[in-house]
DNA sequence: AAAAAATGAGACATCTTTGTCTCATGTTGA
DNA sequence: TCAACATGAGACAAAGATGTCTCATTTTTT
């Protein structure tokens, strides 16, 4: 193995998803079932990631690539900025799942994903920004909360998706007109 | 002590107060950490609550009524549903507090907790169908969702105080405005 | 004051998870 | 084929959390 690789070797692809199925199903779950969920010896998946930590972070990681790839892709034809915040909570939803698990991790120790981290909320609130110019969000309503509306509406999203009482595409769709216009109806 | 007595005893209320505390900061705390913060012994602990698991139930009992007594006073002179369910908003932002360690324990295996927990989804529900009449909210959105978004609204705006980003008052106005109207602005 | 109950401190065994190490086996590439 | 490397299985020690128990002390009640 001499050239220049960056994708995971085999063993490691197969440990993050199952780090990815084990976890979701149980955020406490020990390295032994995600080494047998995996396919292989605990000793191996030592030998890829030194330690609980470790693999957490590579999963944040990879979770992180892949969302960001998904709304780079959505977001690329889009004709604003606004439209390409909807279409980025449509992408979202579907990979939520690999995404929960790991909020509640205290990752906040390991820099590389922190930055990541970080930096995904300022491509976020930059995307606001320049939607409120665009008229799509209202400038008087602060970033700050409109991205995080945006966050826990995404996750109320995926959990009525979860729980069967919508489809993927109801949910997005329900999110977004919350963002946009509230759930008020007309005068009785 | 042979009078019927509902209040909890003196060291009960130490530990439970504790644990909130503890817990708060860091989920995963154990028993031990509580036991001091509480200024009891650990057996002392051990000896009113059998384990991990009923001191959460336990905590997650306490919670639930606190909650619901709040909401219980803060709505009993709202002149609608509507108004009943912003109001409610308002009070729970403070609350939060004691709730949100809580929503990531498996409790769905003590039935005491997971009844109340029910009712307590009821009666939003209810309250919900009932503001929907009113005019409050369209009835062609599921009360599902509207139930989810007040509860990840709830989460976002107690997110937004604890970052310091909005006083209670003005994070509880804006998860209020996102339900009712949402964040559009004017066009440019 | 005397009896009863609650507590604090600590010892103890147990269990689980984690991390390390070794050795035999299997796989891959030269 | 041969050599380098990756793996699986298992043993092992260490650490942390939990639950139980005892005993002396304190607090409360009678």
């Amino acid at each position: 193995m001499r050239h220049l690789c960056l994708m995971l070797k085999k063993s490691e692809a197969k440990i993050i998803e199952a780090g990815f199925t084990v976890f979701s199903a149980n955020p406490t779950a020990t390295l032994a079932d995600v080494a047998k969920e995996a396919g292989v010896g605990r000793a191996t998946l030592h030998r890829h990631y030194a330690g609980r930590e470790d693999l957490m972070a590579a999963l944040a990681m990879v979770a992180m690539q892949e969302l960001d790839d998904a709304i780079e892709a959505a977001t690329k034809d889009a004709p604003s900025y606004t439209e390409a915040l909807r279409l980025s909570l449509e992408v979202i939803i579907p990979l939520a799942d690999r995404q929960m698990f790991l909020a509640n991790e205290p990752l906040d120790h390991v820099p590389e994903v922190l930055e990541a981290y970080t930096q995904q909320l300022d491509e976020t609130a930059e995307a606001v920004e320049a939607a409120k110019e665009e008229g799509g969000f209202d400038a008087a309503v602060p970033t700050a909360w409109i991205v995080q509306a945006i966050e826990t509406l995404t996750y109320a999203a995926w959990t009525v998706v979860r729980d069967g009482d919508a489809t993927p595409e109801e949910a997005a769709a329900l999110a977004w007109r919350t963002l946009q216009s509230g759930l008020t109806g007309g005068e009785k």
